[in-house]
DNA sequence: TCCCTTCATCGACGTCCGTCGATGACTGAC
DNA sequence: GTCAGTCATCGACGGACGTCGATGAAGGGA
């Protein structure tokens, strides 16, 4: 183990998501709606909010969101993860897949290695719908 | 059921909380940390983060939060909150138990009512940290 | 061709979580 | 004092979730 090899062995080219794109397990928009302290929210829209916000309400997760989002380059492969983490490798991958499922990261398959990356538009969506616009009710 | 008087009797006064404080768990910040996308996260900041995400990470809490919020006032006791959600009473009181353990709604009792409030900046930081600053990594 | 490395999937296990009905504490009106 | 109403707590049940070791698919170098 240790071999941090993709770390410098990355290549000239932009991180260009070949497969996975931001599904968001619904397709079509991540978050969904409104600042939700402005009107209230639908079952349905709750449902598809609450199961993105799943996804990022565990600590291996957000650790994961933040190791990836502060490697060099933005981008990092499973290799990289592991270590810091803590936990086994299938584990990781596992949140992986999770975090890929709701949205929240790209995967870019090269070679042998999966390089993991945020995708913003997600987090910024999310962090809209929980803001609360200047004074909700005074 | 369905006697919806504290809707229209509701006095003067304005919601001042009276016993919980946004305690947020851990006595101290809400939500703990810098933009998460800034720089990794360490495990205790992942732990208490993740702590209060998994109290709005839930359909039911959602639509309670949004219910709040929207209400008239800015408050609304379990009573106004049972039918439109369409839950039992205690399950009810056990989210709203939750949200505001997590810093996220006050309890006033005022009579025999219990009125719940947002706490406008426990939201506001939860949605600081998952904002992405700009461009992330260029 | 063979072997090493990376990573995803599978199956299993233990724990946590959302939900309910029943019950009890408390308040206010008659 | 009694009764009606609001709400929190309790105990129980079923399903979802995080974690692991084992296994297998796939790429790249010698």
């Amino acid at each position: 183990m240790s071999i941090s090899t993709p770390v410098n062995a990355r290549w000239h080219a932009g991180a260009v998501a070949t497969s996975t794109l931001p599904i968001a397990a619904a397709p079509g928009r991540a978050a969904c709606c409104a600042p939700l302290t402005r009107e209230p929210l639908s079952a349905q829209d709750a449902a598809t909010l609450a199961r993105t916000l799943k996804a990022i309400a565990d600590p291996a997760r957000l650790r994961l969101l933040s190791l990836v989002a502060a490697h060099e380059g933005g981008e990092a492969c499973v290799c990289d993860l592991v270590e810091p983490l803590g936990l086994s490798q299938p584990t990781v991958s596992h949140h992986l897949k999770v975090l890929v499922d709701a949205g929240l990261l790209t995967r870019d398959k090269r070679g042998v290695w999966a390089y993991y990356a945020v995708v913003p538009e997600t987090l910024n969506a999310l962090s809209a719908v929980l803001a609360t616009p200047a004074g909700p009710v005074r």
